[in-house]
DNA sequence: AAATTTCGACTACCCGGGTCGTACTACCTG
DNA sequence: CAGGTAGTACGACCCGGGTAGTCGAAATTT
């Protein structure tokens, strides 16, 4: 049922969660606007994903006249945390802790963002035990 | 040249890539007995999927008699990197603390592995200077 | 030498992400 | 009312990861 297969989502469906997460909403033809910048894509495509994300079971949609309002039907967290899960269980067999070790030593974070992440581990100290 | 699409791996191929990365060759029987145990596959979709991979551009092979040796064309440092990277980009908007932050708010990380963190990031409190 | 095992080559699929073109239909507008 | 427009339906492809069967040649075994 909650099956996390439908958490792996593709780049390009992944752009399309982002519009349908930030309006609640929308239209594939709002969705088409919203990616045009970046993309360069037809109105039909994204009609064609967003039919397909529909079969996959991710959004929803409810018909208003001649068009359909889409919804999504996966949460922002749930997505993000399933396919880091993934990551990580694939390059660092789950060991979470690899991963930030490798964000640090391989310098993806620079000194700035070095000392934010000290900060917010001091902040969250008391997490974790109840 | 340098492609990094190279060094984005299906789950199969970094677990193949992983043996190789073993040992530091290996034949597609090799690999096929290594990876054996966790997945039921057959030697022939592992020898498919080598030719694949060497197509890639991501190993390479030496005759020896009859049989294949395979080698890796790629470092695990890169493929990580890049595999991260591309996560992180596409998830996060490429800023990698807020991958830690997810990993740390949505529990991730447990007791023990938080722990660790934290000495991991005391230990590691002179670098970030070149 | 004959039979059997081994191993690569080739081929064929399936599936899902992605990208559209075309067709059809309901709608709006002159 | 006719014609353009908007918006969905349908179907066609490409590509790459993954899975494997079959075939033929070479090596090993009996």
């Amino acid at each position: 049922m909650n099956d996390t297969r439908q958490h792996q989502l593709g780049d390009l469906q992944f752009a399309i969660m982002r519009v349908l997460w930030e309006r609640r909403e929308a239209t594939a033809s709002e969705v088409h606007a919203a990616l045009l910048a970046e993309r360069g894509l037809a109105p039909t495509t994204i009609a064609t994903m967003l039919k397909k994300m529909e079969a996959k079971g991710v959004v929803d949609h409810r018909t208003e006249g001649r068009r359909f309002i889409y919804r999504p039907l996966v949460q922002e967290r749930e997505v993000r945390r399933s396919m880091v899960r993934d990551l990580v269980s694939r390059l660092f067999q789950g060991d979470a802790t690899a991963l930030v070790n490798h964000l640090v030593t391989e310098k993806e974070l620079d000194r700035e963002e070095w000392l934010r992440l000290k900060a917010m581990l001091q902040e969250g100290e008391d997490q974790g035990n109840e």
